[in-house]
Order: C-alpha cells, then sequence, then structure tokens
DNA sequence: AACTCGGGGCT
DNA sequence: AGCCCAGAGTT
C-alpha cells in the first residue's frame, strides 16, 4: 500500500476520533483492568446496554484483586441479564490467574493477554492497544464492515489483520483502533442506509465509488432457530419458591431457573406433577405466555403460579425466600420477565 | 469452518 | 420479524 493513502488514512481517522469520539466511561482510563472489563462486556454486546453494568461492576470490584476474590455467585449476579454468562466466569478464573501468577499485573502485550481465557485476538488487540499503546490491530466487527468497504474486499476478520498492520499508525494506536470501530458503530452502519455523506473516509470508499455498500461484508449464512415448547411452574407457600440450578454446560450454565418442564402441559398434567412432588396444591395460577428468542433458539412458554401448603425440602429443588431470590440468585433474563409474580 | 453461547436495540 | 452487536471457545 502506498505512503499516501495510509497517511489519508492515520490523519482522517485520528482527527475525526478527536473532534466526534463519544465520552464513554472506560475512555475515562487507561487502567487495563478497566479497559479489560470493558471489552468483555462490550463482546456481542451493544454500547448503550453495557454502560450501566459497566459502571456497576468497576465500583463493585475496582481493581483485578477485587475482582479474584469474588465469589461466583456475586459475579453472576453482577452479570444478570447481560447474557453470555461464561464471560464473567472466564474473567473470572483470568483475574484468579493473575494474582496467583502475575503478582497481580495485568499483561502488558497482547502476546501474554492472549494466554488469559475469554481473551481472544480482538480483545487482546484492543486492551494491549488502547492501555499500553502497542502497536497492534484489533478487529471487531465495525473494523471488518469498514475495512471490506472502504478497501472494497471480500475478507475475514483474521485475514484483515495483516492488512490493518500497515495502516497503523506509530502512535496513538488505541486511538486510532477506537476510531475505526467509532465509524461503524456510529457512521459505516450495517443498515442498508449508512450515513456515508458524514464519513471522512468518503472520498476513497471502494464500496461507496461502485455501489457496493449494501454487499460489504458479505452477509454470513443465516441461521436456523428450533422452536421449543415449555412449561414454567413458580412453585410456592407464598414465602418461598423452588428453584434449580442449571447444568455447568450448555445453555444458561450455572443460572437459576424455576422448575421448567419439557412440552406444554395441561392442566391436569401439572396437578399430577406436583403431587408426584409430595406437594399439596392449594391452588393454581395460570400466568402469560412469552417467548424468548435465543440465537439458535426459539423458547416458547406457558407459565403457572402454583401456590402449596406443604413446603419441605426436595431433592432437585432449592427452596428460597423470595427476597433472597431477589438478591442472591441469578436467573435468566426469560425467568425475570415473570418477576412481577414472584416479587 | 461451522456451532454454540443471551439479550436487546434498532429498523 | 430479522439483523447485528467493540467475539471466544469448542467441535
Amino acid at each position: 500500500m502506498n505512503k499516501l493513502t495510509i497517511d489519508y488514512l492515520q490523519s482522517s481517522l485520528l482527527d475525526y476520533y478527536s473532534s466526534f469520539a463519544r465520552d464513554l466511561p472506560w475512555r475515562k482510563t487507561k487502567d487495563p483492568y478497566k479497559i479489560w472489563v470493558s471489552e468483555i462486556m462490550l463482546q456481542q454486546t451493544q454500547v448503550k446496554t453495557v454502560i450501566p453494568y459497566y459502571e456497576r461492576f468497576i465500583s463493585k470490584l475496582p481493581t483485578v484483586l477485587a475482582l479474584a476474590s469474588a465469589h461466583e455467585d456475586e459475579l453472576l449476579k453482577l452479570w444478570e441479564g447481560l447474557g453470555y454468562y461464561s464471560r464473567v466466569l472466564n474473567m473470572h478464573k483470568a483475574a484468579k490467574m493473575v494474582v496467583k501468577e502475575l503478582n497481580g499485573m495485568m499483561p502488558h502485550t497482547s502476546k501474554d493477554l492472549l494466554k488469559l481465557p475469554g481473551i481472544g485476538l480482538y480483545t487482546a488487540g484492543a486492551i494491549a492497544s488502547i492501555a499500553f499503546e502497542e502497536r497492534i490491530s484489533a478487529v471487531d466487527g465495525n473494523v471488518h464492515r469498514v475495512l471490506s468497504r472502504y478497501f472494497g474486499l471480500s475478507l475475514t476478520k483474521e485475514a484483515l489483520v495483516p492488512l490493518m498492520y500497515e495502516i497503523l499508525p506509530s502512535k496513538r494506536i488505541g486511538d486510532f483502533n477506537q476510531a475505526i470501530m467509532e465509524i461503524g458503530a456510529l457512521i459505516c452502519l450495517p443498515s442498508l442506509n449508512p450515513n456515508c455523506q458524514s464519513c471522512p473516509l468518503k472520498d476513497n470508499c471502494v464500496a461507496l465509488d461502485m455501489n457496493l455498500i449494501d454487499s460489504l461484508p458479505l452477509k454470513p449464512k443465516k441461521l436456523i432457530r428450533t422452536k421449543e415448547l415449555y412449561t414454567l411452574l413458580m412453585i410456592t407457600d407464598d414465602a418461598s419458591y423452588y428453584l434449580q440450578k442449571r447444568p455447568a454446560k450448555g445453555l444458561l450454565a450455572n443460572l437459576w431457573e424455576f422448575p421448567l418442564l419439557k412440552g406444554h402441559l395441561s392442566q391436569t398434567e401439572i396437578i399430577n406433577y406436583v403431587q408426584s412432588l409430595g406437594l399439596k396444591m392449594l391452588k393454581m395460577m395460570e400466568l402469560p405466555n412469552t417467548s424468548h428468542a435465543f440465537t439458535h433458539k426459539d423458547w416458547d412458554i406457558i407459565a403457572y403460579k402454583v401456590t402449596i401448603i406443604n413446603p419441605q425440602p426436595l431433592n432437585d429443588f432449592t427452596l428460597v425466600f423470595k427476597d433472597d431470590l431477589l438478591k442472591n440468585y441469578t436467573l435468566s433474563s426469560l425467568f425475570n420477565k415473570y418477576q412481577e409474580y414472584y416479587r
């Protein structure tokens, strides 16, 4: 690539960033721990969603030592509703490694960051460039889209890394990486109508020039969501509810849930089920149906609140006071949609 | 290279 | 109703 192109990209992007960068909480610091937390939260999650979670997480756990010392239950509660829960468990493992093996000092290079669980090519590059000014790329979905369009290329994110390495400046590396992401987030939108007229790169954008904006980057093959039917039972004596912990692997791993039975059960089947647990039913109330979309599944849920008169320990369930439930037990947001019925 | 893993913002 | 989000780990 010629020097003129590189100079143009560097000055356009850095000038844009100096003028228009959003004032985001994690941009007020160079603390690698805080940058790390923000980058993990931002994986497949929009900025607007992350901000309140980030503020609360940093306020409760301001250092890597605090994170390493935290209990898993507390971490999941801080992550409740954010999704992709393995992110926070991997971060917990990594924090323990940093404290135990690195004397509490965050790795200073992308190569060493990459060794920590939950930190992949993008996140290692983001932390190293933003917190330590390492000359390394950070190719996320935004960068992929902006570069694909600007150069008129159809390449994977991995294939864009060497290209990024050519155009990276020798200083303000973190700003440069964030500038491309910023343009991807604010201007070079994935929708059919990006704001090309206000883009600092509009004069030399191949996709804009050749009318390829809509076709770049190449759309991934669209996924198939399978429908699954469930019956949710809130079994209560009005003071406590039966919960169960989901398995350590798979969807919503390690989270708590109300008894969730496969299929849409009839009221007779529910009565039989509750009796089979040894519980005496006082009344049963039908709750609103809900649907919940995951990446690959679509759950169609019917729900009942079942009031019983003889609460007792059960093998597969834990009886939890409702105040304790709200404070200390992490549920998927699909269960929290029913919060007005158990609070 | 293709799956899996949440939840929500935006159109 | 569908797309995609400051992706990573597993198969």
